[in-house]
DNA sequence: TGTACATCAGTGAACGCGCGTTCACTGATGTAC
DNA sequence: TGTACATCAGTGAACGCGCGTTCACTGATGTAC
């Protein structure tokens, strides 16, 4: 009795199951485009998924599991392919155009997940926000040890190496926004935000041989 | 409007009207602390402002209408103070200074001001964040124009004082952000979270002497 | 000055609606033998 | 191999609740004369 349609071959219970599951994450995305996850009803998602509102607990217990569910699912692939990009550790230029190219890449593969995960990420006091908190500092955290490997960084301390990093995802952020709000289709002007992207994290990184920590107490 | 001689307890009914708009405002702030904005009734902020559902609508049409004047609260002073901060192009040094404590003592005295405009900065696409957003970039646009008059930055195309801009205001919603999930009272923390805001600041500013925007294309 | 009328912030009943969650159920799929 | 039973994803009725909004109203304040 499962709604996904498929009139072909006997598949097993169990993948019925997870398609369901993952008709629910689909639905629940789909009308996430245009609001946020506070105002979404359990009711909805489950009738946008073809099933009924009870048939839901089924898969997730709460809306919460469900949104984190999402969360996971969007940086799932990204965290690894972000480390990649700074597996060599040459000049800053080309991590930055290796990492914002891979940025715009899934975020324009996978726009509904970044458009819920970057409004959802300050949106409250829920498990889904803390979730993403903890997702990005994972982010922040893989960037400072990659960092810390640079001829200027070495000698910082992991303090300081984190503030860096820090800002740095938060330009990373601000660029996913960026791309979120630019019309999709638009090439000119994803080529615009890529670029500016970019220049931002030039202007970090590029005043870094010059920087030195003061002393501790300011 | 016609003044009687009269400073007794009488109080017009313009100005009690006026009372009750403020304490619907500040009822909504008050339950805002806890939850998103789109989760908050009508029902719920007109009985915690001590009236009934039906007399919310003599003071704002709807609750989007109320939004859009608790960030015209937040930002109503914030602004003129910050120009202030940066009357007299000296170093950057003061600039930071003089910006970071005025953003901090501005935070601690309305907490649920900024936890708010924070939060719904993403949340959604409704006129509240909206106003957010043009609220922040007038927040950029006043400083691009400060940021003109540096030396260094003269020569620099628009365009590009407005990335630094851009750049300068998020780095400063990430210290609002860090202040909120500071423990309030605790001024050690707070001094800590004050001086990587100013860290921060030199971070991204450090590098401006030594950074020449590259050829346009690329 | 006092009187008569207008204004309007706030009241309270009523409405239809979608919500999350409970419960007993159905019937196809899976399994033991 | 076929049969009998167990499992469990999905169903549909039902519940009590808070929601936004309507409406006719009340009664204190304000104003015209």
């Amino acid at each position: 009795m499962s709604t996904t349609g498929e009139p072909a071959a006997a598949v097993s219970r169990q993948e019925r199951k997870q398609r369901t599951r993952q008709a629910l994450l689909d639905a629940a995305l789909e009308l996430l485009a245009e609001r946020g996850f506070a105002s979404l009803s359990l009711r909805e998602v489950a009738k946008h998924a073809g099933i009924v509102p009870t048939a839901f607990y089924r898969h997730f217990s709460s809306m919460e599991e469900l949104g984190i569910a999402l969360v996971e699912e969007t940086t799932r692939t990204l965290r690894g392919m972000l480390r990649a990009d700074r597996t060599e550790p040459g000049s800053y230029e080309g991590m930055i155009r290796a990492s914002v190219r891979t940025l715009h890449r899934q975020v324009r593969a996978n726009e509904d997940h970044f458009r819920f995960v970057t409004r959802e990420r300050y949106a409250g006091t829920g498990p889904v926000s803390r979730a993403i908190a903890v997702e990005l500092r994972m982010f922040a955290g893989d960037l400072a040890v990659d960092l810390a490997r640079f001829d200027y960084l070495r000698a910082w301390p992991t303090e300081d190496l984190q503030l860096l990093a820090d800002l740095i995802v938060t330009a990373m952020i601000a660029t996913v926004v960026d791309l979120l709000e630019t019309r999709p289709g638009d090439s000119a002007a994803d080529e615009r935000t890529v670029s500016a992207a970019e220049k931002r994290l030039r202007m970090i990184l590029v005043g870094v041989p010059q920087w030195r920590p003061p002393s501790r107490s300011t």
